[in-house]
DNA sequence: TATATTTTGTCAAAATGTTGACAAATTCAG
DNA sequence: CTGAATTTGTCAACATTTTGACAAAATATA
């Protein structure tokens, strides 16, 4: 496959840094901080400087020598490589306990992701209205999808009915699926994005963890 | 620092993977597969076999030459592996919205751990009870850890009162946290382990990748 | 039973990721 | 204005992770 001129294939590990610099950031432009180096922001982050730098060169020299980064200027270059001011719109499928709580997060709002629209089975939920939106039928997401367009679908339903409620809307146009349904969603035939979560993993993983510091007590 | 004999330090590459061979086992066993050899649990799970073998191997032989792996038997080891067998118990302090979609999310059991106790600060929540728990006072922690003890701890509480929070459960025992309050917890004077957890990182390399497929289309 | 087939466990090679070092550029102090 | 201090961008060394290869062991077949 033939090299793009202009994005030289970021590494993944690179990327998934990315959104950790970004919240870093935002917590200083918060605190007034103007001004950093790649030292300081090392040691409020807990990683090496040169990782920093190195990152950070993928995508151009944002800093200056003698100087540091600017925290605004780099801020707003993370948010544009992140497509934070793309103005990107989300629908949540399935609005049970977990829907309803992201729903309600000011997540989406913080990365420039705008709720449009929230859709169910349930004829009990139908109707409701939740942090703003109300609750749609989902045999109405074609007619919804043509009119209104939404870039990502936010999954949260039962992990029976994943499979083919992501098919029919990659075939309405949905091109990123950020998918909580407890199984891996994959979907070949279609141009997508998706980002499958297991929450539990984590929790597997701290658990981990614990054994081992149990098992070093009782030594 | 002296090596242990018996775990070999344990890459955290592998660790991270094990909760997903644990999902894949979880499955088979439920479609009735007794066995299954790398090479198809590889292609199933979309990695390469070697690595199976490799991940596999580092807790030692669980597989047999000409046969493969026994699925009953590999995951119970990799379930003794995660401590899914310890009986590990969680309470989950704040009860908001994410906080009810955890409490009621069958994870948890799944897991082996067991939800023992809800916490708000909020008098409108305090009494009501959810997935059969009911929610009690933040301020009878220390009581309520004198008598039951919990392992885990859930952080599902605004990052202004993470911090706080989190010292004084360690204060009365907890040892693990799954810590969703948007702040990256430390808490260095004390011997535990901590899992963040960023639900918006994961969102925005979502959004990454759709910038890179809008990027391509437009060329 | 003998032979072909399967499949693991392990090793070493290849690929990827991280770190330390330092020249070059800039700022800062007097 | 000069010299010291700071700090980036970059390179190469180092470390870790992933992969392919294959002998050894077991199963399957006839």
């Amino acid at each position: 496959m033939i090299q793009e001129p202009n994005s030289k294939n970021i590494s993944n590990a690179v990327i998934r840094r990315l959104p950790r610099y970004f919240r870093y950031l935002r917590e200083l432009i918060r605190s007034r901080i103007t001004r950093i180096s790649s030292k300081e922001l090392s040691e409020r982050m807990n990683v090496t400087a040169s990782q920093i730098r190195q990152d950070l060169n993928c995508f151009g020299g944002f800093g200056q020598q003698g100087y540091g980064y600017n925290v605004t200027n780099l801020y707003g270059k993370i948010s544009t490589i992140l497509g934070t001011d793309r103005n990107y719109t989300a629908v949540i499928i399935g609005v049970g306990n977990l829907g309803k709580a992201l729903a309600n997060n000011p997540l989406f709002e913080k990365r420039g992701v705008t709720i449009t629209g929230l859709f169910d089975i349930n004829p009990d939920v139908i109707g409701t209205e939740i942090a703003g939106v109300s609750v749609s039928d989902f045999d109405t997401i074609e007619q919804f999808m043509a009119e209104n367009k939404a870039d990502i679908a936010v999954l949260t339903v039962p992990k029976s009915q994943a499979a083919d409620v992501a098919e029919r809307l990659a075939k309405c146009g949905v091109r990123g699926f950020w998918n909580f349904s407890n199984m891996e969603l994959t979907l070949e035939k279609y141009n997508v994005r998706i980002e499958n979560i297991h929450l539990g993993d984590t929790l597997m993983t701290l658990c981990y963890e614990l054994t081992k510091l149990d098992d070093e007590s009782v030594k």
